[in-house]
DNA sequence: GGACGGTGAAACTTCAGGTTGCCTC
DNA sequence: GAAGTTTCACCGTCC
């Protein structure tokens, strides 16, 4: 079968579910491969509604200023087809769903992120890609997965039934995709506690709550989960558990109060008793970090260089938190090696060779520093995506990462003794969140401004809220529109009135 | 002769997603 | 593996 063939019958399948009146999800590929496919679709029905006029003028103006993919998905769901990825802002798709739910919206071209966690059924599943590039090259997805989407097949309230129905290519394809998927078994599940961080995170919150106070509690801990039944080896174990203990000594999270205790160290011989968490390591199991991460940090806070909005980011960027990082593509590598000339001296790390095996990945986060770093510089939101080739929904979840990590940034330098940079690091937090310069901070106070209207107002010389108490509402209508100038007005003089109050 | 622009084929790149953590300045 | 993007040779046109 050519592809322009199979492309037909896929869509003659679109085309049949809609005769039916049901709905179907789409599972492929690739994000823009949902984007296409969804196009392609749309392209194909002629006939749109007033209700869906609406939900997609909806959909456009969930930014201030609609990006190119919220103008690419409120066209498509004028035709009652949607796309939905990582990619999309968390507002949109909740509309997606919703409208999904209430059969307004008939088909859903996506990404696997629909195969997990949320419920949405549909009568028809397809799926059209059952290879995927990943860390094994371009290969079968696994069974575990293409399965989890046949589940989404047939909605109990409404269907008696459900279809799922893979696309082959060839009759090769099609055993293939019949011994693989629908004959064969799920891979076997792998306890996620042996991967380093989650030990790490585990062991520092038991000993932090309280639950185990000696090396021996924590081991019966351990011995009891999923992760030993599978493993075994409760040696090894016992040897992880005191090895990851001597770090979290040396880092300062944990102490031992040595009492008379008949257990024996299996690691740190000196040290015996009962594990008590430092005041730190509380703060850090409260803040559910990676125990390494909030080390970094705090190392990286007590270098004697001086720090900036920059050296601040840069620092929580770099963690394990934050990944995957954005990607330096082979065209910009000159590019940002040179960007990191200019900032070398900001970066409160050290800076890996050249020639060392982390060099691309340092290179990869402090890409992903150079987006945040233009987003507070108020880089426009279109230019930045486009030059970061970032999607909005993922600036923004990496943009809530980076929140909580310097608020957790915030909490460890109060802790340990930085007063003296806390107002650098709340600074930073404020413009990381609404991506501005300082100077509109003032501005930002005010509920229904954003970074786009302060600057706008910044500009027209109304620079602070005395500025804006000052302006009449008429002057301000001119530059914000009707309603917001109405709605900030209301806010400074009521904040006047509870200021007089006091 | 040389600058410029259009064209298309070849070469090169890239490619899913992820729960809650905190507090409200 | 497939789709999108960039590069580059080639050709015609105009000054």
């Amino acid at each position: 079968m050519s592809s322009k063939d199979s492309d037909d019958k896929f869509l003659h399948l679109v085309k049949d579910t809609l005769k039916k009146d049901k709905q179907a999800l789409v599972f492929v590929n690739t994000k823009q491969r949902a984007e296409r496919t969804a196009e392609i679709i749309a392209e194909s029905i002629k006939e749109s509604n007033e209700h869906l006029e609406e939900v997609s003028a909806e959909i456009e103006n969930v930014l201030a200023r609609p990006t190119k993919q919220c103008k690419r998905l409120a066209k498509v769901v004028k035709k009652g087809v949607a796309f939905h990825h990582s990619g999309l802002m968390a507002k949109q798709r909740e509309i997606v769903e919703d409208e999904f739910k209430k059969g307004n919206i008939k088909i859903i071209c996506c990404t696997p992120t629909l195969a997990y966690g949320l419920n949405l059924p549909a009568f028809r599943v397809i799926i059209r890609d059952l290879k995927r590039y990943g860390y094994r090259g371009y290969a079968w997805i696994p069974t575990l997965e293409a399965q989890q989407m046949f589940g989404r097949a047939g909605r109990p309230e409404y269907d008696k039934e459900g279809e799922a129905i893979c696309i082959a290519n060839d009759e090769r394809e099609a055993e293939e995709i019949l011994e693989r998927y629908i004959n064969g078994e799920p891979e076997d599940i792998y306890s996620k506690l042996a991967v380093e961080p989650v030990f790490r995170t585990y062991l520092l919150s038991l000993i932090s709550a309280g639950i185990s106070r000696t090396e021996e509690d924590l081991v019966n801990f351990f011995s009891k989960t999923f992760w030993a039944y599978q493993f075994k080896d409760i040696g090894r174990i016992k040897f992880m558990i005191g090895g990851m203990l001597s770090k979290l000594k040396e880092w300062k999270f944990i102490e031992y109060k040595s009492e008379s205790n008949s257990f024996t160290i299996a690691y740190d011989m000196d040290d015996g008793g009962i594990i008590k968490p430092t005041p730190l390591g509380r703060r850090v199991a409260e803040l559910y970090l990676d125990p390494l991460t909030a080390h970094k940090i705090l190392e990286g806070l007590e270098t004697e260089k001086d720090k900036t909005e920059f050296s601040i980011i840069n620092l929580c960027t770099n963690t394990l938190e934050l990944r995957p990082y954005l990607r330096v593509k082979v065209r910009e590598y000159d590019e940002i090696e040179e960007r990191l000339i200019d900032f070398e001296d900001e970066i409160l790390y050290d800076i890996p060779k050249p020639y060392d095996e982390e060099y691309d990945e340092f290179l990869n986060s402090f890409k992903t520093s150079l987006l945040f770093y233009d987003w507070i510089n108020e880089f426009d939101e279109e230019s930045l995506l486009e030059k970061y080739s970032v999607k909005p929904g993922e600036l923004r979840a990496k943009l809530k990462i980076l929140d909580w990590l310097l608020y957790s940034c915030h909490e460890l330098a109060k802790l340990n003794g930085r007063k003296d940079l806390l107002n650098l690091i709340n600074k930073t937090r404020l413009r990381v969140k609404y991506g501005v310069k300082e100077e509109l901070l003032d501005l930002l106070r005010l509920k229904g401004i954003g970074r786009v209207k302060a600057r706008k107002m910044f500009n027209n010389n109304i620079k602070t809220l005395s500025d804006v108490r000052r302006i009449s509402e008429f002057e301000l209508r001119k530059i914000l529109g009707e309603k917001t100038a109405k709605n900030i007005k209301e806010q400074v003089t009521a904040k006047q009135r509870t200021k007089e109050r006091l």
